[in-house]
DNA sequence: CCTGTGTTTTTTGTATACATATATAGTGAA
DNA sequence: TTCACTATATATGTATACAAAAAACACAGG
């Protein structure tokens, strides 16, 4: 029934739309290689569509900065720098402590009570083998965290922020000895926010955020090495 | 000499950059008013190109969330409630606190010497009616520690988090009650990274930036009674 | 064998064409 | 007058056409 009303609400949605969607969820999964370029017709052809909305598509990845522009050359995936990446998170580590305090003062008892439950999933799922399920409710947790602050701005940057890292996500969750860790870091902040316990909250999520940090920065340094740097420019 | 390479570089602009720039100046310049139809057609002509770069174009407002879509109906200049900016300005709080942290422990000489240089401009300007000067100034200040932190991801941010809020700048510089307190609170934050200590800096910025929100805010509420709603379906 | 030059091919950047959906205006009936 | 219905106009969404720039290639000359 529902399936009903939201079908006919998404019975409409450009063409562009759907490419942004497409083109955006295979960079940051990295279908899409840095440095790899995008050509409109060969996408157009691949998707089925004119050259018309992929160029739309394209506008916003540019504007995300997940491709960039050449002149005359068109679009090519947009590589991450380590030095990027540290950026990202020094700037997400400010954000996700903001964010926890402010959840402190904000939460609703729904919104804490669904935190809890996230907690509990992902204790369940932690030992198991199951990584995308693992890291669908690692961001859950955290997006039960973000809608907490009743702060829009907050929440699309932070989900912004996150994207950025995406992937690498599955990568550092599949080191499972952090699991363990990761599942204690989760119990501290939730205390804290019921508590409302802002001190508490901000050292958890720092360092909730510093140990992804290292990890995935550690998956990056022996992921780097792996990699052949001439597939760079290829045409697919 | 300098400007001759400068124009060989900046030679080639593609009209969708072109159009870009200038819708967007133009809507936080508040020439587009929020509720305003961005037509294609009709912006192509005045603009003197075919449709193709205007929707390019528009993509990329509609990213940043200066204009909003409706489905075939096409682009509306986005309105910013007073919800939305007190949340944009929470998350700026938050980041400036961080870049003037972050300047106390990374500013070169060179940066702070710039630095001091802008306080003293603004020092200059204060007293004057240049209220357009007053406000570059202002953003040079602010550039500067901006760019004493680097970390281009929180440049970037910070520079759109401010732009947000660009049409009431002028407004509330307007007030030249306020300038005096401006131009100590920036002396204070100068101290503060020249002293490296972080407290001191955070406090002046905080306050920096609290003033600075309530007085956008009261020039909000000031005129948005003097706006008729009307207004907002007009053609052009 | 390498290098420089002219030609072809590919791809982008922009304009335009066409189909469809929505808004608008107009006409007639209750 | 007001409502309903149709016809018309307007604007979007998508596809295609065309020009120009860059890349790839071939070939002649050293």
């Amino acid at each position: 029934m529902s399936q009903d009303i939201n079908a006919v609400m998404n019975e409409y949605l450009p063409l562009r739309d759907v490419v942004f969607q497409t083109l955006r969820q295979a960079i940051l999964r990295g279908e899409l290689e840095p440095g790899e370029r995008l050509m409109e017709i060969h996408l157009a052809n691949r998707l089925g569509v004119s050259r018309t909305p992929i160029r739309e598509a394209i506008r916003k990845l540019e504007l995300e900065g997940l491709v960039v522009m050449i002149p005359r050359r068109g679009a090519i995936v947009a590589s991450i720098t380590e030095k990027d990446l540290q950026d990202v998170l020094e700037v997400r580590r400010t954000l996700e402590i903001m964010a926890g305090e402010m959840a402190c003062e904000r939460i609703t008892p729904e919104l804490l009570q669904q935190l809890e439950e996230a907690g509990r999933e992902f204790m369940k799922l932690k030992d198991t083998d199951e990584f995308t399920s693992l890291a669908e409710v690692d961001v859950k947790f955290h997006d039960i965290i973000y809608a907490a602050t009743d702060n829009q701005r907050l929440i699309t940057i932070l989900n912004n922020l996150r994207e950025q890292m995406y992937r690498y996500r599955l990568e550092y969750l599949k080191d499972t000895g952090s699991h363990e860790r990761l599942n204690s870091e989760h119990c501290q902040i939730y205390e804290g926010i019921k508590r409302g316990d802002k001190a508490a909250v901000s050292e958890a999520i720092g360092t909730h955020i510093d140990n992804q940090r290292d990890a995935i920065l550690a998956a990056i340094r022996k992921g780097e090495q792996s990699q052949n740097p001439e597939k760079a420019e290829k045409t697919e």
